[in-house]
RNA sequence: GGGCGCAUAGCUCAGCGGUGCAGAGCACCUGCCUUACAAGCAGGGGGUCGGAGGUUCGAAUCCUCCUGCGCCCACCA
């Protein structure tokens, strides 16, 4: 290359700034990155894909830690992955979150005093759109900020056209399938946001409640019976009474009747073996309108349903004079008049748990009413076999059973709801009164031709088009070159709180939808809390905004921190200062790559590291730097990309900079200088391909920053992700271990007497070992430097005297420094004591051990080998020891 | 009532089915602006690995029980 170039090159090295400033890059490199189209694989014939599809946020705000984790771990996968050569999709998008997002505008619109009703329908829905397209983008744009290499140009939200064709064509295929099916029955409703929700929408929460005991005369005065109940204000819907068939208390009673106080309805008793005779008086009311049990008991008895409620949780027409009461207010009243009437028998404090509104947190009311339901289990089937059958795995392991175990007791699912925002329910009725689903907007019934026709006012849950996305958002149900392509996806990362919600159930749509499962790994990501462990929210204001930490720390840095934080599945805690760790990272190393870069000489020509002219130094960090590389990949391999990240980590900071780096300073300008100065680069470039999905904005800067003849390509985004050379040197790990422990101990003892880092002191070290000999003499002068001892080191053995301090490093290895007048004799003595005693203690275990008759003989040989070679190697310690401390006693 | 997870240094946690494994980061102490990095370097203190048993030559690591937290599921009125 041309002299100039190189000149230049240099220069631009040199002149990267000390510190590394995120901000002047990130925003830049990611434009360019979408640019050059590395987001958008295309679909048909080519490499072999790999798909992720976003686990699509909530448009009802912004991102939060949660999401910053979930989608770095995805990022990381995605990027591995284009590394390795594959179309990898990142399948971005939004979810309209149907109750969440009608909520948050329902609030904004109440701060103006307004209602939805006052809007409208249409205009609120206008409303709500509005809000989506701000908040929709402002995530988008969270998303960039955080690197995450997402396919824009495939960005799809749930209500979008394509997605609402998907919603109403799997609608109709599965009421046409009598899979999807209209019925009264108690579900739970939520009177603040006015609608069903699901089972899993309602949130069981222990809290403290009573029961109250009352009092029920029977109609022929011959005496009463006594039932208990938490609701009282539900008394006002009771239509019979039911006991256990066997129990002797009440059989004379079945088949009679008693009275309701206050209303006077009378009351059959029956016997029903759901009643658990041991609990309360073991007779219990019946309200079929109120209660899903006694829903099922009053339906097998033929009890009439009194809905006492109104959808706004006031007390109906049916509750007579307590009409209009707020049932919370009614409960009292009706207490009330029970006490006055001497039919309450007793009151008890007790711990209950009581449903609420995921959402809003209001306790929901099980009511009677029409809803639609899915039929689960025909779709569960499938679910459960691609688990069994080892097409779909579960990452912790853990949830697989959590998973099993909700696919098996599942149960029909709710998927009206009462609210404006979201895929109206493809139903008709015309006016003969036929139902009728359709996948377009009908002109007429097609049974009778009625033009009068009447769409079902509700909307689908939410998760009615979430449990589409996989396939949805690549085309379906058109035959498309996306969904040819991409489908099956690979991995799904997300958090356990939906596995129920969302996950299952994609995996049924994928079933019942694709015949085939939609993705193949599932990862469940952590919690992100904080420091005290509390779940970060907006109420308790403990949430770390993860756009703050991007625009202090970085995104590479926010990215590192959470990654390498939590094992796979593990809640992380985390404090605003936690992403230090990032932060220092990715300083350190830039800092790393700028002592590389300004050390290459004008016209020097990167290449391959030439192994016949490598020392013990740069084999170990290559040796190091294929253990890191196999590290990495196993771990990933295994989503355990905290284990990939620390490993990464480990290496850079602790092989490379610490001793690496340092090893090479003194070389740089030897006749192998230009050799180190590959091997540096090697080791360096290998790691930036291994970090890149990590930390994908630093390592593409300094990749940028590496000579052309050392990169393959222009950006590391597309570079081959790293795979081991076959570097295994393990006696120069040896070699180099030794090393560094002889220099660490000359360290200890400078640190032990406050040495000033500018006195040298000169240095001896003793070796029994003609290898470890031969080792420290070819490297004398380095480990004199780095031990900041003199210029050279003599190798032999280890000088006694006034001034002198040493330390054994193992057995045949002995450290010697001369400190001269700095030297304490009592401080040193002091040392070997202890010192000694620490020797001791281990020798002594070590000999119980051998002495041992049982372990001899019963422990592999290797183990007892092993053990006798640390005992030997103890006691020459223990021998060097002695001397040294006997020389001291000499003064 | 079932099921699951966690209890290791002051804090947050590794230790992936046993024998030089008692570790990391942060915090703390000491000394250093040693020309890549003070967002750094070197050195150091600190833990009977929740408790009690058991299996084993050997257990933080396997088994049982207990205690304390946390989570999930469940219709007990």
């Amino acid at each position: 290359m041309p002299e100039t170039d190189a000149r230049r090159r240099v220069q631009a090295a040199a002149a990267l700034p000390p510190r590394f400033d995120p901000s002047t890059l990130e925003a830049r490199l990611y434009a360019e990155w979408r640019e050059r189209g590395y987001f958008h694989p295309a679909s048909g014939d080519g490499p072999e894909p790999y798909t992720i599809v976003i686990p699509p946020p909530n448009v009802t705000g912004v991102l939060h830690m949660g999401h910053a984790l979930n989608n770095t771990l995805q990022d990381v996968l995605i990027r591995r992955e284009r590394m390795r050569g594959r179309r990898a999709l990142y399948l971005p998008g939004t979810d309209h979150a149907g109750i969440a997002t009608q909520n948050v505008v329902e609030r904004e619109l109440a701060e103006e005093g307004l209602s939805r009703q006052d809007l409208g329908r249409e205009a609120f829905l206008a409303r709500v759109w509005a809000w989506k397209e701000k908040y929709g983008d402002e995530i988008y744009d969270q998303l960039m900020r955080l690197g995450v290499s997402c396919d824009w140009e495939r960005a799809r939200f749930t209500m979008d056209e394509g997605l609402s064709r998907a919603v109403r064509e799997v609608f109709v295929r599965l009421f046409d399938d009598d899979l999807i099916y209209r019925g009264q029955y108690i579900i739970n409703w939520c009177p603040r946001c006015g609608t069903a929700l699901s089972d899993e929408e309602a949130e069981k929460e222990e809290q403290a409640g009573r029961l109250y005991t009352v009092r029920y005369p029977l109609a022929d005065g011959s005496g009463h019976v006594e039932v208990a109940t938490t609701r009282p204000e539900t008394i006002l819907g009771d239509t019979g009474i039911a006991v256990h068939p066997d129990d002797e208390r009440y059989r004379a009673l079945v088949g009679s009747t008693a009275i309701l106080p206050l209303i006077g309805r009378e009351l059959p008793i029956v016997a029903d073996a759901f009643v658990d005779r041991e609990f309360g008086t073991g007779a219990v009311k019946i309200t079929p309108a109120h209660d899903p049990d006694d829903f099922w008991v009053g339906e097998r008895h033929g009890l009439p349903r009194v809905n006492v409620l109104n959808p706004d949780a006031t007390m109906s027409e049916a509750a007579g004079p307590y009409a209009g009461l707020d049932r919370f207010a009614a409960r009292e009243v009706v207490l009330d008049a029970l006490r006055e009437a001497g039919l309450l028998v007793s009151v008890e404090e007790i711990r209950h748990a009581v449903g609420r509104c995921y959402r809003c947190d209001t306790v929901v009311e099980p009511y009677l009413s029409d809803q639609w339901f899915v039929r689960m289990k025909p779709l569960a089937g499938p679910a459960l076999a691609a688990l069994e059958e080892g097409k779909l795995s579960i990452t912790p392991p853990r949830w697989e059973k959590v998973y099993a175990h909700w696919l098996e007791s599942v149960r029909d699912w709710c998927i009206s709801r009462q609210i404006w925002w979201g895929h109206r329910i493809p139903v008709w009725t015309c006016a003969d009164g036929h139902v009728f689903a359709a996948r377009e907007d009908p002109d007429r019934c097609p049974e009778c031709g009625s033009e009068s026709l009447e769409q079902d006012p509700d909307v689908l849950d939410t998760w009615f088009s979430s449990w589409l996305w996989p396939f949805s958002t690549l085309g379906w149900p058109d035959e498309t070159e996306d969904l040819a392509t991409f489908y099956p996806t690979n991995t799904l990362v997300t958090a356990s709180e939906i596995l129920f919600f969302w996950v299952a159930r994609m995996v049924m749509a994928g079933y019942y939808c694709m015949g085939e499962n939609p993705f193949r790994d599932v990862i469940i990501n952590g919690t992100v809390r904080d420091a005290q462990g509390r779940r970060m929210s907006k109420s308790l204001g403990n949430g770390i905004d993860p756009r703050e930490v991007i625009e202090e720390h970085g995104a590479d840095a926010l990215r590192f921190t959470l990654v390498a934080s939590a094992p796979t599945g593990t809640d992380i805690h985390l404090a605003p200062e936690d992403f230090r760790l990032g932060r220092n990272f990715a300083n350190k190393l830039w800092n790393a790559s700028r002592y590389v870069l300004m050390n290459l000489a004008a016209g020097f020509e990167a290449g391959a590291p030439d192994e016949t002219a490598l020392d013990p130094p740069d084999r170990w960090i290559l040796h190091r730097l294929d253990e890191t590389t196999t590290a990495v990949e196993r771990a990933l391999v295994a989503f355990r990309m905290n284990d990939a990240a620390q490993s990464i980590y480990d290496f850079l900071w602790h092989d490379y900079c610490d001793w690496y780096i340092e090893w090479s300073k003194p070389r740089l300008d030897g006749v192998r200088g230009d050799d180190v100065r590959n091997v540096l680069l090697t080791a360096l470039e290998r790691s930036l391909r291994l970090l890149h999905p990590f930390m994908p904005f630093v390592t593409e800067e300094l990749w940028r920053q590496l000579p052309p003849g050392l990169r393959e390509t222009d950006s590391i985004m597309i570079a081959a992700w790293p795979e081991p050379e076959g570097w295994s040197f393990p006696e120069e790990s040896a070699s180099m271990m030794l090393l560094k422990e002889v220099i660490g101990a000359a360290r200890a003892l400078r640190a032990q007497y406050d040495v000033p880092p500018s006195r040298r002191a000169p240095m001896t070290v003793a070796a029994e070992s003609a290898v470890d000999r031969a080792t420290l003499e070819r490297f004398a002068s380095d480990v004199a430097r780095l031990a900041s001892a003199s210029e050279a080191l003599v190798v032999d053995r280890a000088p006694r005297g006034d001034g002198i301090v040493g330390q054994v490093v193992r057995g045949g290895v002995e450290v010697a420094v001369r400190l001269a007048d700095l030297v304490d004799v009592d401080r040193e003595r002091e040392r070997l004591a202890s010192e000694i005693a620490g020797v001791e203690r281990l020798l002594a275990s070590a000999r119980a051990k051998l002495g041992d008759e049982r372990f001899v003989s019963r422990a592999p040989a290797e183990v007892v080998a092993r053990e006798r070679e640390k005992a030997a190697d103890l006691e020459r310690s223990l021998e060097r020891l002695g001397e040294l401390r006997a020389s001291l006693e000499e003064r």
